[in-house]
RNA sequence: GGGCGGUUAACUCAGCGGUAGAGUGCCACCUUCACACGGUGGAAGCCACUGGUUCGAUCCCAGUACCGCCCACCA
């Protein structure tokens, strides 16, 4: 069996962390989310952790440290070395720490010394005592991490003594935000922020409190308009998440955080399948390990290990979903065999049975004579594998000669009815009518004229087996053909056929068919043919078609509803073109067979008196009534239930009204959750279930409630490996989402892939392929940055190919958020952020700007989940924070800081901090650990209060915030700052060497942009002049400036630079004036279009001029 | 047999009538006081092919090739 819960830490004995690992075998937290490996410093609460303030070398740690075997002298010489560490660190620490005081005490306290200064500093000595305790804290673990190779910061050193952590209060954040902390909650991180993201502590962490709180819980405000409702497709009970579920489900998660936070009701309804055949089957294999069958112990005793095995796995699933940060609400789970869900589904049969709905009958269905049971035809996968086409002599039975028929089954002639050619057939007319000869048996058949026989393919004559084959059946039909079984349900030869095939496989018979044939001389033709076989999807058998009786849902008006609900567009399609697909498989649906001969699930509401006269009733009880009824009222005799099972999919079908307590009185009888959220928002599932589940759904919720289950199905892609395999336990490219999570290491890896084979030969090349693709296995990146990278693939229309390098780059992503917050956290913390409204400030234009681009950003992610183009929302926000926030705006923000006016720096500050805060909660629906972590900490300093970032309201674009004079500025301002640089670049000026610049433009732009240009190109000073002079200096012409740098230059190679540039110039101007030359473009073109291209060409030409004087200059001795 | 996708930089993918983009990788320089999970600059593309429509096509239309998927009763 596959390790469930990856996460457990995979420290090995002897390595050199041992003795400083955390006490996890007994520690091991309650919550199910949070499993010993990711526990953090959270799960056990502070006093687990070291008293870390005791910087000084404590003798106790080192002979106590090694009670664990392993290499002591190592752990000795590391905790020496830590302790020399932190003391280093310390002195450091109080350093900084005695010049913020005096930096502080100056800045704020100047204006009124006395009483107010001393318990001001006595505030901020506390404050930054507490911030010291944390700070050396991180630098420990941080220490520890390094030298030990930790796997993850949340193994920190555990002080042998066990002695409580005394400044306990310190470390908690400080926006009160978690005040009142349930007792068996995990305490808050520290409050300042590790160096880099670190994501195990952080989900441990946030997760399980999030849930006790209650933030998930479905919204019952019936006063609201609003209402938002996902059905989670709910995956099999006994299952684990694989990267399908993973990835959907962080699509329905960012769309249920994201109508949370705006404010309407909104539920994820969570909930697992019992999956009848799925789960059966792995019981089975389980007994069989142990030599049992399930017909050994009988129905009750398998049913009870099979629930035993439920409450075993059952919640396997659910816990890695909250590992995923799903936000269900799990106090509405429900399973598909729950009470209530039973009742409910043994109501819908009984009422589709009294309207007429639901019939039994004797029908030709697919059957796994392995499992012995019906299989509907969405579950046979046909497969096209090598054959061979027999062609077989049926002798005349009243004249001379005979007749060819081409099979492929040779076997089945047993049961042959007839033989059947084409009406028109020239060869075969004068036969019709006329019988052959079945060989091997004494029986003679009829020839019969059918339009189904294509003249054309083999020898244009067909023969007919009614009772093993679906066109036959037909044919045998139209026809009136008796047909003829000779399997029996183990697809064994039955007692219809002569007595020699009798008890034979279908195989063997097959075998012994064509011996006898040949004997006979009788075949006239053997030829290799590839043909579809029908395999059962689940247990791989062929598939036998098979008279039986089963239980049959009529699809035709059923269909017909269906098709409406979509063709009106009160169901729509995400992408719109898997409206065909639906459409198609509705406009030839068959009637559904229910019945599975099996024993898990829910059982069918049908009892048999002595007769075989059925009684569909809701109980036993009822059903006896019925029978006293029909057969008078002293009539007695037992009843005898039917053995058979539903379809697991049937009870699917009712799962947007069965989860949210439908009563049969409905909709007399209702209650607020239905009311709210049927129909619910939108179905996200993949294209694999529309017919097994969306079409149904909508069929039977439509006919039991008058209401469509959802109004969009969002159908996603596929996820597959990075080579566009479909993943698959047999190819042995599985990726477990966990093992993205918390990283796994290569040995790991590869006894996951190769343990547990259908067949064990694979597993060379399957370990070969699994070393080159993850030599160093997988590194854990968190579950946020998976999520991110999930986002950000699903465009529409495609499939997933996972490729693990797009992780590196979200992971990164997060570190840089992380970071940035880091940066304005320290440069806002306990400063003026412009809390005081009243306060002035002096927003510039670079503040303007970075205003303006978020309110853009905002609009582009409401678009992105409207659309549900996620990857689309994902770029917007992830171009926002790093290539405008962290690229930009802070290092615009340094300059602002460092030299402006105090209201400007308050603005500054101010600006910092809200946007900010604004993107942390832009981006929570996708990312939703580390926004969290950072906003607790963000919040206050924007002005904001609250316990948690998922109650806040989502950032709305507000048009009149953008500002299109700002963003020109600062467009024309990265354009100098840009043009600086390429020239440093291009002359190999080392970064190092600051550089004076010359500049000619709009003096007045220039005299704003002048501190910019010169922190971000890293020039020592900015002259503005009226025209640069004639000097052997690079020269960069950006928009309507002119820009030269003072430093000498290889004459010979700035030409060339300058070459280059202007015959790209050139090459623009050339394309440009031959479009505008072209009268039809000028005359037919929009003329803003032609416009745009005249503005085009005159920039590229001033701009070539310009190079063309400089280079003039340049030629000149 | 019917239907649906895909083909854009070395890789993974956006774009979809008017200057070809991103991430990763690659090259060069840089440990600059948020971040080396980093910064700056750079190289890299007959947008599968052939026609057509259009002033203009990577984008629309038709066809071809290759890849993938779904449905279907060819014995």
């Amino acid at each position: 069996m596959p390790k469930d819960d990856p996460s457990t830490p995979q420290d090995e004995p002897g390595r050199a962390d041992a003795p400083l690992r955390r006490n996890s075998r007994n520690g091991r937290p309650d919550s199910p989310a949070a499993p010993a490996g990711t526990a953090a410093f959270a799960a056990g609460g502070d006093e687990d952790l070291p008293v870390l303030t005791d910087i000084a070398p404590d003798p106790e740690l080192v002979p106590d440290a090694a009670p664990v075997p392993g290499p002591e002298h190592g752990a000795v010489e590391i905790i020496s070395r830590v302790q020399n560490q932190n003391l280093q660190h310390y002195q450091k620490l109080t350093k900084d720490l005695d010049g913020r005081i005096a930096e502080v005490v100056r800045q704020q306290l100047m204006p009124d010394l006395g009483a107010a200064l001393n318990s001001a500093v006595q505030h901020i000595t506390q404050e930054l005592q507490g911030n010291l305790g944390a700070l050396v804290r991180a630098s420990v673990e941080q220490a520890l991490k390094e030298q030990l190779t930790l796997p993850a910061p949340n193994n920190t050193a555990k002080a042998p003594d066990g002695h409580k952590q005394q400044p306990d209060r310190a470390v908690q954040p400080q926006g009160g935000a978690m005040s009142t902390p349930p007792p068996d909650m995990p305490a808050p991180l520290s409050a300042a922020l590790a160096k880099s993201f670190e994501p195990a502590a952080i989900e441990s962490h946030w997760y399980p409190l999030w849930e006790h709180k209650g933030y998930f819980k479905a919204g019952l405000d019936a006063s609201n308009p609003d209402n938002y409702c996902i059905l989670l497709p709910p995956p099999n009970v006994t299952g684990t998440l694989h990267m399908g579920h993973a990835f959907q489900h962080t699509l329905m998660d960012a769309l249920t955080r994201y109508h949370r936070m705006r404010g309407e009701n909104t539920l994820w309804q969570p909930g697992t399948d019992h999956a009848g055949i799925a789960t059966q089957i792995v019981v089975e294999r389980q007994l069989e390990a142990q030599g049992v069958s399930r017909r050994d112990i009988g129905r009750e005793a398998f049913l009870e290990k099979v629930w035993e095995w439920k409450e075993q796995s059952g919640s396997t699933i659910t816990r890695q979903m909250r590992r995923m940060g799903a936000s269900c609400d799990w106090e509405r789970e429900r399973f598909t065999m729950d009470e209530g869900l039973s009742r409910t589904v043994t109501e819908v049969f009984v009422r589709l049975h009294e309207q007429g709905l639901i019939y039994r009958g004797k029908r030709l269905v697919n059957w796994d004579p392995v499992l012995q049971t019906a299989v509907s035809d969405l579950e046979v996968e046909s497969r096209e594998e090598q054959g061979e086409l027999w062609h077989i002599r049926y002798p005349l039975a009243d004249r001379p000669g005979h007749l060819v028929v081409a099979t492929t089954r040779p076997e089945t002639m047993l049961g042959d009815v007839a033989v059947a050619v084409h009406p028109d057939d020239e060869r075969y007319k004068s036969l019709i009518g006329s019988r052959v000869a079945l060989p091997l048996t004494d029986r003679t058949i009829p020839v019969i004229a059918d339009t189904y026989v294509d003249p054309a393919f083999g020898t244009g004559c067909v023969k007919i087996t009614p009772a093993h084959d679906f066109n036959d059946y037909q044919v045998g039909q139209r026809h009136q053909l008796e047909p003829i079984e000779i399997f029996t349900l183990a697809a064994k030869v039955n007692d219809n056929a002569p007595v020699r095939y009798r008890g034979l496989d279908r195989y063997e018979a097959r075998k012994l068919v064509v011996s006898d044939l040949k004997t006979y001389d009788l075949i006239a033709e053997i030829k290799p043919h590839k043909l579809m076989v029908p395999r059962c999807g689940r247990t791989d058998a062929v598939v036998e078609p098979m008279l039986t009786d089963q239980w049959f849902v009529k699809m035709e008006s059923f269909a017909k509803r269906g098709l409406e609900a979509v063709g009106s567009g009160e169901i729509k399609f995400v992408p719109e073109n898997w409206t065909t697909t639906y459409n198609q498989w509705l406009e030839n649906i068959q009637d559904w067979c229910i019945s599975r001969q099996l024993w898990w699930g829910h059982r069918i509401p049908a009892w048999y008196d002595e007769q075989g006269n059925i009684y569909v009733a809701r109980t036993r009880e009822e059903a006896e009534t019925k029978y006293r009824r029909a057969r008078g009222t002293d009539a007695s005799g037992t009843l005898r239930q039917d053995d058979d099972v539903l379809d697991t999919w049937f009870s699917s079908a009712l799962w947007p009204f069965s989860t949210l307590d439908w009563t049969p009185e409905y909709p007399a009888r209702s209650n607020t959750a239905l009311d709210l959220y049927l129909p619910s928002s939108v179905l996200v599932t993949g294209f694999d279930i529309i017919f097994f589940w969306v079409a149904r759904m909508v069929m039977m919720t439509l006919h039991f409630t008058d209401k469509v289950p959802f109004r969009e199905v969002y159908i996603t892609g596929l996820v597959r490996d990075s080579e566009g395999q479909k993943m698959s336990k047999s190819k042995g490219n599985v990726l477990d989402p966990l093992d993205l999570i918390d990283g796994i290491e290569l040995d790991d890896l590869l006894k996951k892939r190769t343990t547990g084979l259908m067949d064990p030969r694979q597993a060379q090349a399957i370990e070969a392929t699994t070393r080159r693709q993850f030599p160093k296995g997988i590194p854990a990146f968190g579950t946020d940055p998976l999520r991110f990278t999930f986002a950000s693939l699903a465009s529409h229309g495609r499939d997933i190919k996972f490729d693990l390098a797009r992780c590196d780059g979200y992971r990164n992503f997060c570190n840089k958020l992380w970071n940035a917050t880091r940066f304005v956290l320290m440069n806002t913390e306990g400063r003026d952020v412009g809390l005081d409204e009243h306060a002035p400030v002096e927003p510039s234009v670079v503040d303007r700007w970075i205003v303006s681009r978020l309110q853009r950003a905002e609009a582009e992610v409401q678009q992105g989940f409207a659309q549900y183009r996620f990857d689309n929302l994902s770029r917007s926000i992830y171009e926002l924070v790093w290539d405008e926030y962290c690229d930009w705006y802070v290092e615009l923000a340094k300059v602002q800081m460092a030299g402006g006016s105090e209201a400007q720096q308050r603005a500054t500050r101010r600006t910092l901090v809200r946007v900010l805060e604004a993107m942390l909660r832009l981006a929570h629906p996708v990312i939703p650990f580390i926004t969290e972590e950072l906003w607790q900490k963000v919040a206050p300093l924007a002005g904001k209060s609250g316990e948690s970032i998922m109650l806040q309201p989502y950032p709305q674009a507000q048009s009149e915030r953008i500002d299109e004079a700002a963003e020109t500025e600062v467009q024309a301002l990265k354009e100098v700052v840009t043009a600086c640089r390429t020239l440093r670049s291009e002359m190999g000026i080392p970064p190092s060497q600051k550089l004076p610049l010359l500049v000619q433009g709009d003096a007045r732009r220039l005299a704003t942009f002048i501190p910019y240009v010169a922190a971000l190109s890293r020039l020592s000073e900015v002259s503005i002049v009226d025209a640069l002079p004639q000097a052997d200096a690079p020269v960069a012409i950006a928009g309507d400036f002119k820009l030269m740098l003072k430093v000498e230059i290889d004459l010979a190679a700035e030409r060339e630079r300058l070459g280059k540039e202007a015959s790209r110039l050139e090459g623009e101007i050339g394309k440009a004036q031959a479009k505008l030359g072209n009268a039809s473009f000028v005359e037919r073109a929009p003329p803003a279009v032609v416009e745009q291209e005249k503005q085009r060409l005159e920039k590229f030409r001033s701009t070539l001029d310009q190079v063309r004087a400089q280079l003039d200059k340049l030629s000149r001795p």
